[in-house]
DNA sequence: CCGTAAACGAGACGGTACGTCCAGTCTTGTG
DNA sequence: CACAAGACTGGACGTACCGTCTCGTTTACGG
C-alpha cells in the first residue's frame, strides 16, 4: 500500500480564516482579545481543528506574522550600507508601528510563559531577522564599507534591542526620528571603531 | 471628634509572607507557578487580603523587585565614569542572572497585557532605572569625562535595549563578557562622539 | 451496455470485522469503550463505513447480540415445561455471566437515551425473547402441565424482570442458585395458581 | 446591588436551584437535555459550582430523586400486608407514570457506564427501597400474615424486577391494572407457599 | 477595660477560557 | 463506485484561576 496521501486533503480555506481571524483580532482587540475560543468564533471553524495544526494561540500569533514580515523584507546589498540600515531601521519601525507592534508584544509575553514557543519564535523570527543584518554586515565589511566586526552579535543587540525596548516598554516612541538616531550611533561604531579594527 | 484609627491594624506580617511567597515561587516554580492561589496558599492568608493591596500579580512581583533592587543599587559618583559603567551593567547582568531574570520576564510579560500595568510599571521601575544612569550621565558632562550628549534617550535605550533583549530572547547569555564588551562599545560612543559633539 | 456490476463490490469482511471489533471492545473494555472510533480503528475500516451499515453504535451491539443468541437458544417442546423453565433461566444466567452482561447492560442504556433505538430493541430482541417464553407458556398449557394462564404478559415480566434487575443494579449475584430459585417460585405461581384458574 | 445576593450565602440557593433546574430539564427535554452546561445555564450557576457538589451528573439526578422520594414513602404498618403492598405497587407505579420516569430511567443508564456511580445508586437508592418492602414482610411475617419468607431477595426481586423491566423496556404500561396485578400474584407467593413454608 | 470596627483566614460564588474527546458529515484518492 | 483515510464543524466535557463576596474570628485602639 503506497503511503502517500490519502483522505481528505486538510482545507486551506479553514487556516487562511483561522490567520486572518488572528490578524484582526490582534489589530481590533489587541492582545487580550486573542484567545483560542474567539478565533474559532470569528473563523467558524471548530476549535479542535485549530488544536490540530497550532499548539497555542502565539504560534499562530507567529505564523502571521511570519506571513507578513516575509513580505516586507527588502534588502538590496547594491546600495550603500549606511543607507541600507536606515533603510531596514525605519521599515521596521515603520511596521511596528502600523500594524505589528501588538503582533510582537503578544509574541514576546508568550514567549515569557512558554519555554518551548521562546524556541520557536527565536528560531523561526528572532534569529531569522538577525541573520538579514548579519549577513548585511558581512557584504560591508568586503565592501570595506565597515570595519572588521569583532563582536557581530552585540552589534546585532545594539540594533534590535533599542527597538524591542520601546516597543515592550513604551517609554518613548518608535519614529522615524528614533530609526535615523540609532542608525547614526551604530554607523558610528561600525566606522572608524578602533575597538573592532584592533581585534 | 477625633476619627483617629479604629480597627485592627493591618498586619505586616501579611505583607511580608505574600512578598515573600511570591518571590520563592517565582524562582523554583517560573513565572507560571504564580497565581494568586497559589500565593494565598503559600503564604497562608486569604485572597481578598492579597487584592486589598494590589490589583494584581504583576504589582506584588513589582513590590519584590523594587525592594530588592533598591538594596542592589550602588553608584559611587566619585568613580570615573568608565568604570561606574561597566559596575552597573556587570551589576544589572549579575542580578538577572541570580534571581531577578525570572521576576523581570514576569513583570514584562505582563506588562504587554495589561496597559495600566505598564505604566505602573513604566514609572516605578524602568523609568527610575534610566534615571540612575541619565544621572551619571549627567555628572561625566560636567566632569568633562563624556562629551555633552545630544540624545540621551537613545544612549540609555542603548543600554537597557541590548540586556532586555537577550533576557527576554535568550538567544545568547548575560554574562560579565557581555556586559564587558557592551561597556566597551557604549564608552565609544560617549567619548569624542563627532555626532553628539556638533549638536 | 450490460449492466452488470460496477465499481468495487462491497465488502463483506468489513461488516464482519466491525462486528467482531465491537464484541471485542465491549467485553475487554467495557461499555465506555465501545465508540464507532474505536470501532473504526480496531477493524481497520473508515468511518462513513459504519455509518453505511448501522445508525449508531447501540444498533452494532444489537446486531452482535443478535447473532449470537440466535444461536444460544435452545427450547425442546418435548421435555417437561418444568425442566424446560429452568434450562431457559440457567443458560440465560449462564449467557449474562460469561459475555452478553456488558453487552445488554449497553443496550438497555441506550435504549434510554434513544427513543427510536429503544423501539427497534424491543422489537428485536425484547419481544423475540418473550416469544418464546411466551411459546412455552402456551404449549405447557395444551399438555395440562400449567393452569391457563390469565396474564401472561405479567407472567413473562415476572420471568424476565428479576434477571435485568440484577444485570442492571448489580445488587446480588447472577448465579445458577438464583436460576433455579427463580425457577421454583415460578412454577408455584404456574401451577395450581388460583387467581388464574378462575379466570 | 439589590440584583440578588452573591457570594457565600447563596450556597444553598444555587444547590437548590440546580436541584430544580435539573428536574425542570428532565420533565421538559427528557434524559438528553440534561448536561452540566445546561444545567448550569438554566440554575444561573457557574458550572465549576456545580462540581463543586456532584460528581456528575447523575449524582444531582439522584439528589433529586431522593430528595422527592423520601416525601413520597408512606407505609403504615398497621395497615394489613396485602393492602400495603398494593398501596406500595400503586403508588411506585404512579411516580414512575407521573414524573418519575425519565428520573429513573436516566439513572440506572448512566448507572451502567459509571461503576462507581452504580454503586452509590444502588447504596442510596436500590437497596434503601428492598429495605422498606423487606421491613415490610419481616413485619407480616410476625403478624402470621405471610408465611416465613427463605428467600426473601428473590421476593423482593419479584417486587422491583418488573416494575424496572418495564419502565426501561416500555413494552407495556405501568398503570394501576399492573400494580394490582403484581400484588396478586405476588400474595399468591408469600400466603400458604409450600415452597417457603418447608425451609 | 471592654466594645467595636478594621483586617484577617477561609472558601463559595458566577464566570471565562482552556485543551480533549467524540459525534456525524464531507471530501479525496485508491483498488 | 465502495472503500480507507482523515479533515471538517460542533457540542459537551472536566479543570484551573479569576475577581468578588460573605462568613465568623482576631486584635488593638478609643470611649
Amino acid at each position: 500500500m503506497t503511503k502517500g496521501k490519502r483522505g481528505r486533503p486538510r482545507c486551506e480555506l479553514a487556516q487562511e480564516a483561522i490567520l486572518e481571524a488572528t490578524h484582526n483580532l490582534l489589530t481590533e482587540k489587541g492582545g487580550n482579545g486573542v484567545t483560542i475560543e474567539a478565533i474559532a468564533k470569528q473563523a467558524n471553524v471548530g476549535r479542535p481543528t485549530i488544536y490540530r495544526w497550532w499548539p497555542s494561540v502565539a504560534d499562530i500569533v507567529l505564523d502571521v506574522v511570519l506571513r507578513e514580515a516575509d513580505s516586507a523584507i527588502c534588502v538590496h546589498h547594491e546600495a550603500p550600507f549606511a543607507r541600507n540600515l536606515q533603510l531596514f531601521l525605519r521599515q521596521s519601525v515603520q511596521t511596528l508601528n502600523e500594524w505589528g507592534g501588538a503582533h510582537l508584544r503578544f509574541l514576546m509575553a508568550h514567549a515569557q510563559k512558554d519555554k518551548e514557543f521562546r524556541e520557536r519564535f527565536r528560531e523561526n523570527f528572532t534569529n531569522k531577522r538577525r541573520q538579514i543584518v548579519h549577513s548585511m554586515l558581512l557584504h560591508a565589511t568586503e565592501t570595506g564599507e565597515v570595519s572588521p566586526i569583532c563582536d557581530s552579535d552585540l552589534l546585532i543587540d545594539l540594533i534590535f534591542g533599542p527597538m524591542w525596548y520601546r516597543l515592550l516598554t513604551g517609554h518613548a516612541p518608535l519614529d522615524t526620528h528614533f530609526a535615523d538616531n540609532l542608525t547614526e550611533q551604530l554607523l558610528l561604531l561600525v566606522q572608524e571603531n578602533p575597538a573592532c579594527r584592533k581585534k
